[in-house]
DNA sequence: CGGCGTTGTTTGTGATCACAAACAACGGAT
DNA sequence: ATCCGTTGTTTGTGATCACAAACAACGCCG
């Protein structure tokens, strides 16, 4: 989820339970785990490693973003208190931080977090599975993604869902997340 | 995902491994993937039952179906013609048949197949994969509620699903498959 | 020099086993 | 009669093993 494997590594049930000091059998039942969510691809031959995922399939899930997240977080926005707009605008600060250090995993852990924080409150947990189900899909493919942006600012979408927020303006935090949900999209066609 | 098994219903690893002929291990494997895409519910002690859903799970599963189902829909009336249209009428009268035959779990069957059938033509294999796992999170709930609703007719959205895709009226087909999906929502309250 | 078969190794699969936790049934004490 | 402790059984977990398929490297032949 946090692009910490590059998409189209190959892995292998034995390597994994090495690297965590167990046997095959807990590494076996973790990989069906990722393969079910679409976190992992199962080749046909079983062999399992992260989705080189095409561009199709990308901009299908940013769809399933724009769908998704707009909606979680209009459910959040009566619930918003100031201490959680606090709290968001602390994380957003820790995003402009790890964007000075170059850090590609460091910047989708605390973008994921920004979003995590205000969904939380939408007190829809099924819904909350489902987007994060999409972010690990995209894990490995945002790395890579965020290899060609040359972010120097923290993200603009970000102060827009804040200031939405805090004007308890509905449609405009719609507009903003779906915004800032579909951004990272425009780097395909380039 | 087709009602089979009631809601809250426990199973065993060396139960579904009799069952199947096998032995604990891809039991547990089938498991742990049905877990993690929430058709099945484990219990911190390990046990697993089919989930019984709280009726907020419900809506938010009802809503997460009212937003995926329709974009499908949309995506797959560009590219419905008349053959697509006329398997549609067919497994209509299918599910016609089973609604007489009092049959929950055909009918459910039928229902999904209905659905799936026309997202096929959406081309857009992850958002289907999605609704599909609504669908299974569903299935066990949706036997349940089957029994409270007392059918004699086929489900009205269908026909109007229908007549929506032969005009090719895309508003109408987004409201009427929202309309369908959301409609067994409607026995929660009584 | 390149294509292809062969061989040795890696890898996933399914079965089995030992173990500990959880559960259920029973019995005794209050 | 009810509560609680005890005991026997059920159940999930993780490890290990045998096996077959897949892969990769090498060498042979054209």
């Amino acid at each position: 989820m946090h692009g910490e494997i590059p998409p189209g590594e190959a892995l292998t049930l034995r390597g994994i339970g090495k690297a965590y000091d167990v046997s095959m059998t807990p590494a076996r039942e973790a990989v069906r785990r990722l393969v079910a969510e679409g976190a992992l691809f199962l080749s046909s031959s079983g062999r399992v490693s992260t989705p080189a995922l095409s561009n199709e399939r990308i901009e299908e899930l940013a769809t399933l973003r724009a769908l998704l997240e707009p909606e979680l977080a209009s459910r959040a926005l009566p619930r918003a208190h100031f201490a959680l707009i606090e709290r968001l605008e602390t994380i957003n600060q820790g995003v402009s931080q790890v964007i000075a250090r170059h850090d590609a995993t460091g910047y989708i852990r605390m973008n994921l977090e920004f979003h995590r924080t205000l969904y939380l409150r939408a007190q829809a947990p099924a819904m909350l599975a489902m987007a994060e189900t999409v972010w690990l899909q995209l894990g490995p493919t945002m790395r890579a993604l965020y290899g060609r942006l040359n972010r120097t600012e923290p993200p603009y979408h970000h102060k827009l869902i804040l200031s939405a927020l805090k004007a308890g303006d509905e449609p405009g935090l719609r507009l903003a997340v779906r915004a800032d949900a579909t951004q990272g999209l425009r780097m395909l066609k380039g």
